[in-house]
DNA sequence: CGTGCCGTTGAACTTGGTCAAACGGTGTGG
DNA sequence: CCACACCGTTTGACCAAGTTCAACGGCACG
């Protein structure tokens, strides 16, 4: 259960494996569950509790009074919210997407225990930087993609996010609990046209996506598709490249070799 | 022209003014000018530097093929680009709007200067949650809203962030170097449509934007328009209200009475 | 006095939104 | 076991917001 959390604290944030255990038995006090599709907190929240997702997917978004909704995060096992508190109050809404398992600390025991470990903050600060580099992408994608893009890089970038949580490497299916409803709620889309995308996407044969489970047939063309470049995500080369070292990347933006088997 | 960067510290996050001001010393020792429109830094470069505005506006921006170009944050005077670096490279590039003084210092030699700070490393995520309040802001606004309610939001987002900097507090025009151009690649427009949504805000009288001056009538009403809300900018209470001692806000959400004396 | 950037305006066109209806699986109660 | 309701998905027809293309005016700067 506390996989995720662990491996993304060692492999991500450069914790110790003993640090990460330690926190995360702190963490495993206050377990809660949710079932899939219930709120966690909503906006006018106080925003007094740090939350750490232990299994499933939840996300964060804005409810708006003509009933649309848009969702400006996605949370995975291992990721963090509530640290990013800059204010009293919740200025937004977060509920799960599939059953949820996370922990929830009270702000200030939160901070006492990431205070013991050296480091801890500094991981915190390197954790914010991720989130802050998604949702640059997110801006870019929604801002300037057309709708078959915007599908396309949303989920290269969720399947890569949730393949690095996988302990098995070959996997090239993996558990994808997100509605056709949220997916449009991601990407600014109407529920018409995502699913016209989608099923454009599907007949390309570059993807299987069927109840919960997705799988990506050719990651390369369908990123060259929706101009993703796994880059941003951090230590993808890490967990993808076998041989080769420590493979320097290329530019960012010309669609450079990247050395991951899975862009061939 | 370190103002803005130590008032930042100061009352934004809460670090003491001598703290500030010996970190203001070392920040000094670096200082960089570049004209309006000049790349920063592009995609790609290493990120080696943090750097820190001191005076002027810049933004951070994707660059894409096709020639279109996405904004995806906007920088002022005492804020920070760099300590955010979770990558080794930049994923985006960044160039000045207006004229731009800034700060550059070596990575390790931010976070030297940094360590030295008790509550600096707390003050930086603070400083990252700020960041991604606003990016949170700019999904939903890019993704939900009209092109008319993006570029009042924006204004209104951009108008606050000015006017907190500026000392005198009763002024209501500020500085405003955006170009159009600048405000659709903002919030995912063409030119054209920024152009004419524009027209149509001066036509109600709610702004006055001519040359570099930007001056909004009636905030309350241009807020209501863009649908809003100052409370994720922080600290804006602190600022406005001179009566009533800490009013607690609203729930951000169903546009609740703010005791802004600029929101009446 | 040219040149170039920025702002402005008109007209045709395209993408994606809206409305509406139907389909298919699944869980529940009769 | 079957009928029903519900949820997510699918499809068609129409509509509207915003894009694209194109041209022009004004102001600053060299």
């Amino acid at each position: 259960m506390l996989d995720g959390f662990v491996r993304k604290l060692g492999w991500k944030l450069g914790v110790s494996a003993e640090e990460a255990q330690s926190l995360a038995d702190v963490v495993q006090r206050q377990l809660r569950h949710v079932k899939a599709r219930q709120d966690i907190y909503v906006d006018g929240d106080p925003a007094s509790y740090v939350r750490i997702i232990l299994d499933g997917w939840a996300c964060r978004y804005h409810q708006f009074e003509n009933g649309t909704r848009q969702i400006v995060q996605i949370l995975m096992p291992g990721d963090i919210m509530g640290h990013d508190t800059a204010h009293a109050y919740q200025d937004h809404s977060a509920c799960s997407i599939s059953p949820v398992v996370f922990a929830q600390l009270p702000y200030p025991d939160f901070m006492a225990a990431v205070t013991q470990f050296p480091g801890m903050e500094r991981a915190l600060r390197w954790d914010l930087s991720m989130v802050q580099a998604i949702q640059r992408q997110w801006i870019s994608v929604i801002g300037r993609f057309g709708a078959t893009q915007r599908i396309a890089h949303l989920i290269c970038e969720l399947y890569v996010r949730a393949l690095l949580l996988e302990s098995a490497k070959e996997k090239r299916a993996v558990d994808f609990p997100m509605a056709q409803r949220d997916i449009a709620d991601c990407t600014g889309l109407s529920l018409v046209q995502v699913n016209r995308s989608i099923n454009l996407l599907r007949s390309t044969g570059l993807l299987y996506w069927r109840h919960r489970s997705l799988e990506i047939v050719d990651l390369g063309a369908l990123a060259k598709m929706g101009m993703f470049n796994p880059h941003y995500l951090g230590h993808v080369d890490s967990l993808f490249a076998r041989d080769g070292g420590d493979a320097r990347r290329s530019r960012s933006g010309t669609g450079g070799q990247d050395t991951l088997p899975l862009f061939r």
